[in-house]
DNA sequence: CCATCAAGTAACTGTTTGGTTACTGACCGG
DNA sequence: CCGGTCAGTAACCAAACAGTTACTTGATGG
């Protein structure tokens, strides 16, 4: 739950004793609250005194350290943006050969945003808001590109040795992988409903996990 | 529920003129304006006064035709749903050949998607509220057997003359068409910032176009 | 031509909301 | 051990909110 195992400023007094002040340990909890408040409310239904409430923390200590609502948002989605990015740089997909790491990747992704719903929840409020916020983001700039430029190595030594296709694009290959895992993780409750099947249980999961590899190499495959 | 059509003796006076009392109207006014409402700040963000001032009319009527906000948006909801099911009705995917069926269903949802982008919007809405109100609905039992009827038909003749594999399961089929158009246009604010293309150009939304129904068939051909 | 009743209006209400103010108390250098 | 600084608290405020009340307007049947 709380991070306070990570990184004292250094300077604690001898004794162990657990401080009532601690800037980050507060910092932390309001970003962890604030990302489970949006993600399960939305950027409208979102309710500042339940984030401060779920910190263990009151508003003021919010608005202190964020400013305000909206900078608060954007800093939790830019965590969220910064999470699956630096856990997709460990991945390391052409390590192996290009149909494993295009596997390897599906994998990754569809596992990612699984464990992840709040990150699937964030992408959505912040697009129901046409991007408003992340369009302000000065972070975000080179996050993305490390994972295009590793997509498309993996994608050119396929086409040299001729199992993919010359018409395999990197972006696109990523938006069909992304594509099928948010699709059916987010829209999970009205698809279940309006269908009669659940989409959660265990063996469906696992059958749309092997689905999207299926699919994502069967559409470049030569 | 309401009944509000059923006694209307269609006694309209020989003069054409536009009534200032029309009640179906103001009905219509009102589900349209909530549409749009909804779809563009979801339950959260959307604003009673807002949805009464787009109407043209104000809240009381609002109030008198369907109860409450949360009805409101149910009735918005399952009138989102009539719609695509609908004009999916009028498509009869068994008419050619079943390739053909599934790229004809493939293109249709596509285009709907791309039509009736509030469509969209209103799922992500109900989904991030984990379907709390469609699973109330009592109207849309039925809706939905067609569309897997009727392309559990087209995989069965595809499977017995041997063009689709045995594994094409018709919901995984819908499923993936679904996910491909919906991501890529829910998704597009975020992902054209991050990835520094414009998904909304017309030449990408036609090559994403060819991309849905090559992806498709794809999948399940043998 | 008037009684009736539904359509329509606008001002109002109690509550919730994002944000602020005035204050308390822990920590640390000198 | 003192005083300034800053984390932290709780009461507070104006605006916004969903929903209501009291009222007016206009069509229609008798």
């Amino acid at each position: 739950m709380d991070g306070s195992g990570e990184k004292k400023p250094a300077k604690r007094r001898s004794q162990e004793r657990v401080l009532q002040r601690d800037p980050e340990r507060t910092r932390a909890a309001i970003l962890e609250a604030a990302t489970r408040e949006f993600a399960e409310n939305g950027m409208g239904g979102a309710r500042v005194d339940a984030i401060a409430e779920r910190a263990g923390t009151n508003k003021r200590m919010l608005y202190h350290y964020f400013g305000d609502k909206e900078q608060l948002y954007l800093h939790v989605l830019e965590e969220a943006y910064v999470g699956i990015r630096t856990a997709e740089r460990e991945l390391h997909i052409g390590d192996r050969s290009p149909e494993e790491g295009i596997a390897e990747l599906a994998l990754f992704t569809w596992r990612y945003f699984l464990r992840h719903p709040e990150f699937l929840s964030l992408l959505g409020t912040e697009n129901l808001h046409r991007a408003r916020w992340l369009r302000q983001s000065v972070r975000l700039k080179e996050l993305h590109s490390h994972l295009i430029v590793e997509l498309t190595e993996v994608l050119d030594r396929g086409k040299k040795t001729g199992v993919f296709i010359d018409a395999a694009d990197p972006l696109n290959v990523y938006l069909t992988i992304a594509s099928l895992g948010y699709f059916y993780i987010s829209n999970q409750y009205t698809l279940s409903t309006i269908f009669g099947r659940d989409l959660a249980d265990p063996g469906n999961l696992d059958a749309w996990e092997r689905h999207i590899v299926h699919v994502t190499l069967a559409s470049i495959k030569a």
